[in-house]
DNA sequence: AAAATGGTTTGATGTATGTCAAAATATATA
DNA sequence: TATATATTTTGACATACATCAAACCATTTT
């Protein structure tokens, strides 16, 4: 973890909101006390976990957002995912105890930290705990297959399409706006996620623009026509 | 499922041994039983099942292997995996009760149906089986971080030479030979997942054999030098 | 405010992989 | 065994994306 976030416990945290949205009884409620969660900020560019490290710890993001990637030996990087409020990270460190990604901050903010063997042990008699963190898992799992359906089978303009609506569509359940938004990542972090090179992923930008289906300012993004971005991905743009 | 497949109980199936080689005590062991876990068995191109079918069970391959693959509206398809001996598929529909791919059969076998809500509420009672229902799901999502690495980032030969290595470990891991084994899958599903189309498999298996790395014989490959094999991988082929 | 830095856009050109097609080979069916 | 069908291989050619390079723009530093 960044030497600069500094640490607070956090017993009344709005975790069972942010992080845990399931249906608790409020003596469940104040059980998840005994995580004793601890609540840390982060700065833009700090690590949270890096590759190799050991596993304690999943994270709910506060506020602020993630990218996760993969190393190869060689130096090889891969973007693997962007997350944000809301949003748990560190399942892959599950199977090993050792983290098999790093995630980076793209912008400062919050974290809740739970800890992974207090979690599994409160997960037995909450239910409904359980049931939610298998869900969370499962969840990742279907994303991945998502992304490796349009690294495997969609071209160039069709990743960007399906990746500017999975943006609109999380920024939507957060309560912000699904058409205006701004980039958290640079147009390398894009290609990287995407399997294109940066100059692709600008080109795709301006032909949407000149196509009139989104306005580009750099990272400020503004959907003209939804339909017509959707209509992107079934290759027809 | 397959309307030909045909049921048996199977209390004393080998499913510790294989498909949840844990450490249980024998009376954890007896109360497997309380899965009143089936055995069934399944020809090849049967579906195990398909995407959109209510989700029940996971399922243990005891013996065959599958491919699973996710379809997109415009009839696109992208091959997501191919399990084999003692791996667990339908983890993905744990999210949402639904199964969000399909599982089809490349050859025929057996299967253990493992029910879901059975397997949750015993895994309350053994933490040892919680602990590894958490490590399988957990090695799925790794896993698929190392598909999108390969999908994002790798070129055509590394794709081929990673999916071998791949198979080459796997197979030594259930005691075969990790050097002479037959594909269960064409030139197009291997295409498939590796987001290549089926002549540039083809082609990369003919180049492999022409560098005197591994002896391709249609679907019968023996790996000459697999030292060779894993140098492919970091570019030098 | 000027200079420096890092990210973005755009153009010209190269290349890995896709596409189309035919032959070769394997597998299934009669 | 002969015939039909599906899969694999190989070649010729097309193309989407990568690469290289320069200009542009935004942000930070001095």
């Amino acid at each position: 973890m960044s030497t600069t976030a500094h640490k607070s416990t956090c017993s009344s945290c709005n975790l069972a909101e942010l992080c845990l949205p399931i249906g608790l009884t409020a003596p469940e409620m104040q059980r998840l006390d005994e995580l004793g969660i601890q609540k840390r900020s982060f700065l833009r560019s700090d690590y949270l976990y890096r590759s190799g490290d050991k596993f304690r710890s999943l994270f709910a993001i506060n506020n602020g957002s993630f990218k996760t990637q993969v190393l190869h030996e060689d130096g090889r990087e891969q973007v693997t995912g962007f997350q944000m409020t809301g949003e748990i990270i560190g399942l892959d460190a599950i199977s090993t105890d050792v983290h098999a990604c790093e995630a980076v901050a793209m912008e400062s903010g919050m974290v809740c930290e739970l800890p992974f063997n207090k979690l599994e042990t409160l997960s037995r008699d909450i239910p409904s705990l359980q049931r939610h963190l298998h869900k969370i898992m499962s969840r990742e799992i279907v994303r991945d297959q998502g992304i490796m359906l349009l690294l495997g089978s969609m071209r160039a303009e069709e990743r960007l399409a399906a990746f500017l609506l999975n943006l609109s569509q999380r920024y939507a359940t957060r309560g912000l706006s699904p058409t205006r938004f701004h980039l958290r990542m640079s147009r390398q972090e894009i290609g990287s996620y995407l399997g294109l090179k940066l100059e692709t992923v600008s080109r795709a930008f301006s032909h949407f623009q000149e196509a009139g289906i989104i306005i580009v300012k750099v990272r400020a993004i503004e959907i003209i026509n939804l339909a017509d971005l959707k209509a992107c991905i079934n290759s027809s743009c």
